[in-house]
DNA sequence: CTGTTAGCGCATTCAT
DNA sequence: ATGAATGCGCTAACAG
């Protein structure tokens, strides 16, 4: 290796003990002004950078956290990702990221990875693991908080702090917003319904029209693949099925702009005959046109709340997990006015 | 901390040295297969995790890469850094992201703290440092990458890893595609003067002009800023200053973008009206309508590339430095078909 | 095949 | 105010 300059080093050069170079390093007091002056001033002199690696080995600390994300190209987990890194490193942290690509199996590996590599904490988003699995991994850590998900069963869900999404609270948003423009026959393209997000917004969508008392429609709500693609095909299944509706609420924006393409091919323009509201806000939603109506996600505050849940837990305060929920915010666009 | 299981717990229990539990968790030879299964089961059943930390200050090696990116939200580069995660991962290395947030003095602290953590290899993309700073530090460091940048001095350049877009290339294939659909009155909305894209893909659009004996007209070229509202207000202005102009070469799809909705507020229908073309071809690409004709510029390979680079580098393979030059693609959509 | 001896570079006692 | 001894958990030479 590039034979790099140790603290002996320095020392040496310095003509003083291992020890009080360490002092100097690090603030640290026991040390008189003129020889920490010195012992700077060799160090800057010989380009000393101290090795995290043997500083972690002796303080049991790494100064490192671990992200664990299903895919960084996608804006929700990007911008989270940026928030993450943000507060880490306002608390002098540094993140290992890790992609699972959507692969479980890869999601244990990262992590098993972390574990080993000694972070202090880790952050999953998303997390594509089953309950057992991901309780057994977080008892491991010392210290872990889970981004857009809970675990289901009580016991278990307050034994892991989590950072989510009022996913229903803002679905119940999106409609009532329909139903307050007078729409009544409001279809929604649903997401996985195995998903947690997906699982939440249907509850609220469903909450939503029953307190305005509609009647439950079933053949209103398709699923479909929270893509383009996936919304394009089934708006347009959906529309052809029940010309009545006359506004879709939709699982994400990706899907909200496919229902935009659908509904131009048979000739709906949007607002005007077929009201759409998408969910998230990503970078896209303000730039298609019509610009869309959506609830905006606090993606990059799900990260930073992360983190800061994380820190709290490894200064090892009291009290049990925390369970933060996030407000979402509507955002009144072109598609839905 | 939390009392974590060391191998030489995992001995006692084994009934045999370290060394032995080293060779077994290594997976070396130069021990009995009865044994390694022995230590296997006592490692699996008191749930050891090898420390990387202490292997890491022996071996000398941390398995690490450090990746700097300017913005992990913007498109571009979360897609850089997914190819980087992606090839870091095949090779057992994990990765540090580092987000500057645009900010110098922050990429300079991220580089020195990404050296303490002793990363075996560095990955600096879009650097907004200066060159005198880069090489210095590049030196530093057992092997750095250098991704969408080359120093301008020969000698230094010559010193430096890099992987970049064949930018003027790029620029020359968009822009010989509206001259063989006939245009000749080509604006370009160039971006950022001083960045090595700006000035690339100013250069492309100038040859392939000059190339097809067309006067050179510094009217059509407006600077712009690199985004939705940049384009739209540049690109209003050229257009009004220059309605001559039949099409419009944009120094990036944000940019097309802006273009776009700037000519349907002077109701010049694209691309009956006015032929764009974009580059980088971002998925906002392919989504707005008319969809855009772009340069695909290849970020996911951008990334991979760096870390084969890094990771050549890092084996010490003989040879210079790398400078690879990647191809651009034209996408051909409805914007400028 | 297995164990012993030495570090890796630093921080944490405890002396001086 | 400074230094000496010891250990963090592991691997790399050597011995046996």
């Amino acid at each position: 290796m590039s034979n790099r300059i140790t603290m002996a080093e320095v020392a040496r050069q310095a003509g003083v003990s291992i020890m009080t170079v360490s002092r100097a390093v690090n603030g640290k007091d026991g040390i008189s002004h003129a020889t920490r002056l010195h012992i700077l001033e060799v160090i800057k002199s010989l380009g000393y950078r101290p090795s995290g690696i043997a500083r972690s080995l002796a303080t049991q600390r790494t100064l490192t956290l671990g992200l664990v994300v299903p895919d960084i190209t996608n804006p929700f987990f990007s911008e989270v990702t940026r928030g993450v890194e943000q507060l880490a490193h306002q608390h002098g942290y540094h993140v290992f990221l890790g992609n699972t690509e959507e692969d479980p199996q890869r999601e244990l590996g990262l992590i098993q990875s972390f574990e080993e590599k000694r972070v202090d904490g880790l952050i999953l988003c998303s997390s594509r693991l089953e309950e057992d699995s991901l309780l057994e991994i977080i008892a491991r850590l010392p210290a872990a908080v889970l981004i857009n998900r809970r675990l289901t069963q009580p016991e278990q869900d307050a034994a892991v702090d989590s950072v989510i999404i009022d996913e229903t609270g803002g679905a119940e948003l999106a409609v009532r917003h329909l139903l307050s423009r007078g729409h009544t026959a409001i279809g929604f393209l649903a997401g996985p319904p195995t998903s947690f997000s997906g699982r939440g917004r249907l509850l609220g969508y469903q909450r939503a029209m029953q307190s305005h008392g509609i009647d439950f429609h079933p053949g209103w709500i398709a699923p479909c693949h929270p893509s383009v693609e996936g919304g394009q095909q089934a708006a347009g299944q959906l529309l052809e099925a029940h010309p009545e509706l006359t506004a879709l609420f939709c699982y994400n924006d990706l899907v909200a702009v496919g229902a935009l393409h659908a509904s131009s091919r048979v000739h709906r323009a949007v607002p005007h005959d077929l009201a759409v509201v998408g969910y998230d806000d990503i970078p896209l939603a303000a730039l298609v046109s019509p610009s869309l109506t959506t609830c905006r996600s606090p993606r990059l505050v799900l990260g930073s709340r992360a983190v800061e849940v994380l820190i709290q837990r490894m200064q090892g305060c009291p009290g049990g997990c925390e369970h933060q929920v996030l407000p979402v915010e509507l955002i009144i666009r072109h598609s839905a006015p």
